[in-house]
DNA sequence: TTGTATGCGTTATCAA
DNA sequence: TTGATAACGCATACAA
């Protein structure tokens, strides 16, 4: 059903079938009456693909998560819709999973699809790509990794930060043999929550062989290859840094297929309060991030822009330390196989 | 940049540009080289919406799940894009987060973006707008909950005989003082998954009274709550049948709350065997859904409509019982407060 | 091989 | 208050 089929219904022209639909007020009550009735009796719905031809804008905004089995993830675009749902936008979600080739095809979706915005966790996509949308006006707001582009509002984390907080507690208990599972390298997330853990342990004089240190993908599967690699090594470590939650679910399957007691053969601290960390057993000690508040922000942003605001504004946001019980004090004799 | 700044440049007629692009074949290999080189260097990305306006289709489908933050959807959504991927389809996703109203606007949103087709498990959206959609044609699949629409293809869960396993496992246990949790009976799937425990109890002569039956809303909080109330009463049940993970969830922060011991106080037994749910304390035993045979089956159920097949199809898939060790045997003493 | 003209469904501008 | 008409960017039938 089209203004033009309706028009013809009615007799009356397609103007004043769409004024009846779209501003009311400028119609009489009558025509007005008659066509909306008869609109709702054949189900029209406007064709939104036209009309955002016409004004080159759609009342949505885009999200594109890196992983949609993210429970960070999920968190972030409930914020985000429900920022948007107050003011009258829908959310399309695309879902990168962790690919580069992916999330180019998603932005350029999007950027097609018209929105009006597009909140995005990088997985590593093509800056000069990313340029180009940008210049074609595609309106972004980077969240949780950096995208490389200039000039867009960000809302991140302090990894850095974090990392330190979840090094600290390690130390403090003890442990000096200690190994981390980071993300990519290509991402700042991966990069950050490695050098700054890093550094913390160099600061103590605590050494951080390359054998100790596993690149992952982030992802379940990742984190469960990157622990068994570990848990072979010679000298077992005594405790685990985990970069993200999915790689520590991944962590906590090869330490059930082991057998291995968590905290008394290891010590395990990740990233990300997701809600599942206080009821495993042990409960997760967790670098927890206000995915609340990232969500929040970034919709925020992104009417600000929208609104009209040029510069851009950045946000890096605090994570703070949870401590459950799967970190103890190493025991001297659990090292070795 | 549009095809109509890329012909001023290159001195071509804009159907030159286009056919260049689109069907590179069409056109003398010296224009080609020259359209898609400039192209290339401005950055030209042709807007989908007019392309789809002019053939009245996107290659994008449409997922609308109920709750994003369920991670049986998530995995559904998974499965779904990399069918859709396969054939150079996309993928947008739109949360309905269990409110019919949210799903109605998430529907008018994909029909308007002129999506080949959407996957659907409804929240209840009004039936009315969803026959006015698909007369308009827009193409559906109902995954999880059926919408009450004709002629749709569906692929559901046999929720009687998954609530059939769970109650024989109960019963076989020597309970019979259970409980059950489930969620909205406007939805197909709290209905029977209420109505098939029931059956089995009524079938083995053991009463479910009011009181022990708790209809929540498929969330966290709504689980949570039923949970209090049902733990709060005189004489305490000594099984929970919980409807689904994210009620589970909720349970579980109630049981933890009040110390109860799983499965020494209480047994617990809940639909969907996300992936944490073999990490909790103790591994919750469960009815799992073949989420992975969801997504798979409903995609290309969509594309063999798309592809011209008339009649509707229906699947209904097989439920299976995971024991792990959150159900045992009732402890006599252990009832009353 | 290339260009011209038309239409997709809407909305905005201008007249009537 | 209403109607005719011209865009929006692209794709195609048809003409050159």
């Amino acid at each position: 059903m089209t203004l033009h089929e309706l028009s013809k219904q009615l007799n009356l022209s397609v103007s004043t079938i769409s004024r009846a639909l779209s501003r009311p007020e400028l119609v009489s009550p009558e025509t007005r009456e008659k066509v909306l009735t008869s609109a709702a009796a054949h189900g029209y719905t406007p064709n939104a693909i036209a009309r955002s031809l016409k004004n080159g804008r759609t009342r949505a905004l885009g999200i594109i998560v890196s992983d949609i089995q993210n429970p960070f993830y999920s968190s972030v675009v409930r914020e985000v819709e429900s920022v948007a749902a107050s003011r009258g936008y829908n959310c399309v979600i695309c879902n990168a999973d962790e690919d580069p080739h992916r999330e180019e095809r998603a932005l350029e979706l999007l950027m097609s699809l018209q929105v009006a915005g597009v909140i995005h966790a990088s997985t590593g996509a093509n800056t000069a790509l990313l340029q180009n949308l940008q210049q074609s006006g595609l309106l972004l707001v980077d969240i949780d990794r950096v995208s490389g582009l200039e000039d867009v509002d960000t809302v991140l984390l302090d990894n850095a930060f974090g990392a330190r907080l979840a090094a600290e507690h390690l130390l403090d208990l003890g442990h000096s043999r200690i190994a981390v599972v980071t993300g990519p390298q290509t991402l700042t997330t991966g990069r950050d929550r490695l050098h700054g853990f890093s550094t913390v342990l160099a600061e103590r004089g605590i050494a951080l062989p390359p054998e100790l240190v596993e690149v992952a993908n982030f992802r379940e599967a990742g984190g469960y290859s990157a622990v068994v690699r570990l848990l072979a090594l010679p000298e077992r470590p005594t405790a685990l840094f985990v970069a993200n939650n999915e790689m520590m679910a991944g962590a906590l399957s090869a330490l059930h297929e082991r057998a291995l007691r968590v905290p008394q053969d290891v010590s395990l601290i990740s990233f990300d309060d997701v809600r599942w960390a206080r009821y495993v057993e042990p409960p997760l000690t967790v670098v927890a991030q206000p995915t609340g508040q990232i969500g929040t922000l970034a919709a925020e942003l992104l009417f600000e822009r929208l609104a009209g605001r040029g510069e851009a504004v950045h946000y890096v946001l605090k994570p703070e330390l949870i401590q459950r019980a799967s970190c103890a004090p190493p025991q001297l004799l659990a090292s070795g196989p």
